[in-house]
DNA sequence: CGTTGATCTGAACACTCGTTCAATTATGCT
DNA sequence: AGCATAATTGAACGAGTGTTCAGATCAACG
């Protein structure tokens, strides 16, 4: 047997990104094997190569495209919301929102930095500070209108961020909460946190 | 050769912990083989086999080993504070102290659960509760006193402590902040978001 | 000083790993 | 219908995996 009936790379490329993405966030990038990964798709391993040039690219890709994702979605979010106060309830919420979207993504981007190689590394360090930049960009428009109150912008922003992060650990659709109370809840913390 | 001069277990014993220690948090647990950490401890691979049972215990001591000394510190440094917001403010100034000592194991800790068995799974994510759950019991002290507005004190407490976390991904010893000046930081911010 | 038990080596076992590639078959265009 | 090319197989490569264990050597105690 060779080529297979009805292979074709539109699907199965998407397949092999799927296939990476769930193994790589349940077990790690490390723990999953280009075997398992292709006996999630169907296919041999060999036929992984016509996809991705090796299994670290295949992770760096993942992760980009979500950072990625995650820029451009939040750039819409905000589109041109120029109040501070209603700019840090928008980002908080679209935050949560994003992110409890996307779990298996989330998951990967923050745990597996250390299997990069240090080029594709930097790449990815730098999509997540851009990221950053843009909730740091809010609270010193706020501190400067008097908005907010906050002893260190950067630390505040980290601080919120792991704060909002947070949620994707216990989180479950159909639990005890629904996201929409869920993120009431934290946008009355992130609130506090940065008033007076 | 067999037995080496000097060999001692009151000396390769820590050494292969200390060892093992740095590798998982640098490298990720699977990443890192034995002959690694035994290479690091200057032994062959074979010997830390008289130190742990296998890899997978080598990684359930020192989780466990950290919690549970997390657990014994809180408790010492908690000792009998009766004012809710007195001991929030312990609980914040003592989590960032601990974590930031402990940088290693904190990082195993969190980074490592999925690659426990479901045993060592259990025992680890109950200390893991006990701990969030010493929280909690400040929080819901505060709440009854009517010292702390809060809307949800389990959400709150995962919230509070995800953000203390995360004082671990950037704070570095030497630089533009001391460690107490990011204690009373994070602290302002604990102490708003509580409040009314 | 001799002996016992603790400690380590070095080789071996049975797999698994990421990656490559010639051969083979299906698809899609002319 | 014929042909180029896209997609996949299946075997192979060399290297590395956790773990076991007989045999060798050292430390400590009587």
């Amino acid at each position: 047997m060779a080529r297979t009936q009805g292979s074709h790379s539109g699907i199965t490329g998407p397949k092999v990104r799927e296939a990476a993405l769930k193994l790589f966030a349940r077990h790690g990038f490390a723990a999953v094997s280009m075997r398992q990964i292709a006996g999630e798709v169907g296919v041999q391993a060999g036929a992984l190569y016509n996809y991705t040039p090796d299994k670290q690219t295949l992770l760096f890709d993942l992760m980009q495209t979500h950072l990625e994702e995650l820029l451009a979605a939040q750039e819409e979010a905000q589109a041109g919301q120029p109040e501070p106060f209603a700019a840090l309830r928008d980002f908080t919420r679209f935050h949560i929102n994003f992110h409890t979207e996307r779990p298996e993504e989330v998951f990967i981007a923050y745990m597996e930095l250390r299997n990069l190689s240090d080029e594709n590394f930097e790449v990815i360090e730098k999509l997540r500070r851009a990221y950053e930049g843009r909730l740091v960009d809010i609270l010193k428009r706020g501190v400067d209108e008097g908005v907010f109150t906050i002893a260190d912008t950067r630390v505040a922003a980290m601080a919120l961020i792991a704060m909002l992060n947070g949620v994707n650990t216990w989180f479950r659709e159909g639990g005890r909460l629904s996201l929409a109370e869920v993120q009431d809840i934290y946008w009355d913390m992130v609130r506090k946190a940065v008033s007076s």
